[in-house]
DNA sequence: ATGACACTATTTTAGTGA
């Protein structure tokens, strides 16, 4: 099973570039985040076209998430419960085994950006992560259960192109990372860092002043699984291809992450 | 120090993103 994480930027202005990711990589399951559509605005057709149904939990203009998979899948939760005001942030689905691995529970999440340390949004952002660990600490039911999302938090120095030089800036204050930490405190691995405990590799660049060929960037989209998906990685990919233009299309900022599992 | 780029609706400028 290849399963992936994506914030898009606009599913509509993107899904020419989705629909070439997805006819290159095949993944069987990407949880998409910042749609930027409501539900009833959303294109099926595209994904449908390609073998993949849509489960949506999406808005207007902002936010929006959305789960697309080519197993059979059915929604289990649509977004995190008490955080309704943040919006359309988190969709979670059941997707039917396949090879090796049963049934996965899979969850996708976009975490509040917080805009600034200091900013009215930032004691928002972290309540919001407290809601997620509550939500996070009941889901275990001893099943393959997997999150992918857009944290909006740089776990380590190492995953920020300013490396420890950008400690206590926004999406690297202790308070930002504990509140990460405590994720996976529910008993939850980052699936990258299982495969690759070191090395530097970013997920988002900045659109402006050249960030990307400057290799000014972030890792901050993760795929956290329980220890029964976990044992299943293969790999882990980070597919840094996708920030480049496609056939003339723009890419998001942020690049696919996937998983595959056995 | 600032802006830079891309998206959407609050649309021809402003707000947001990270």
């Amino acid at each position: 099973m290849r399963i992936a994480t994506w914030n898009v930027n606009g599913l509509r202005a993107r899904i020419d570039y989705i629909v070439h990711w997805l006819k290159s990589r095949e993944p069987d399951v990407v949880g998409m985040q910042e749609l930027k559509v409501t539900d009833d605005e959303f294109p099926h057709e595209p994904f449908n076209d390609l073998g993949y149904t849509v489960i949506t939990h999406g808005q207007k203009g902002w936010n929006g998430v959305a789960i697309a998979s080519r197993l059979p899948i059915e929604a289990t939760d649509r977004g995190l419960p008490g955080e309704a005001d943040a919006g359309a942030r988190l969709i979670r689905g059941r997707i039917a085994g396949t090879g090796g691995i049963g049934e996965v529970s899979f969850a996708t999440a976009y975490c509040p950006n917080g805009k600034d340390i200091g900013h009215a949004d930032f004691p928002v952002k972290l309540k919001w992560y407290d809601g997620l660990r509550d939500y996070l600490a009941g889901v275990d039911g001893g099943g393959p259960f997997l999150i992918g999302g857009d944290f909006n938090v740089v776990p380590e120095p190492v995953d920020c192109w300013r490396g420890a030089a950008a400690d206590g800036t926004i999406f690297c204050t202790v308070d930002e990372r504990g509140r990460y930490q405590a994720l996976l405190d529910c008993g939850l691995v980052d699936l990258y860092r299982r495969v690759e405990p070191d090395k530097q590799a970013f997920s988002w660049w900045d659109y402006r002043g050249g960030a990307f060929h400057r290799g000014m960037g972030l890792r901050i989209d993760m795929l956290l699984g329980n220890e029964a998906l976990a044992k299943r990685v293969k790999d882990v990919v980070i597919d840094r291809a996708y920030r480049y233009k496609k056939d003339g299309l723009t890419s998001s900022d942020h690049v696919p992450v996937y998983a595959d599992l056995d």
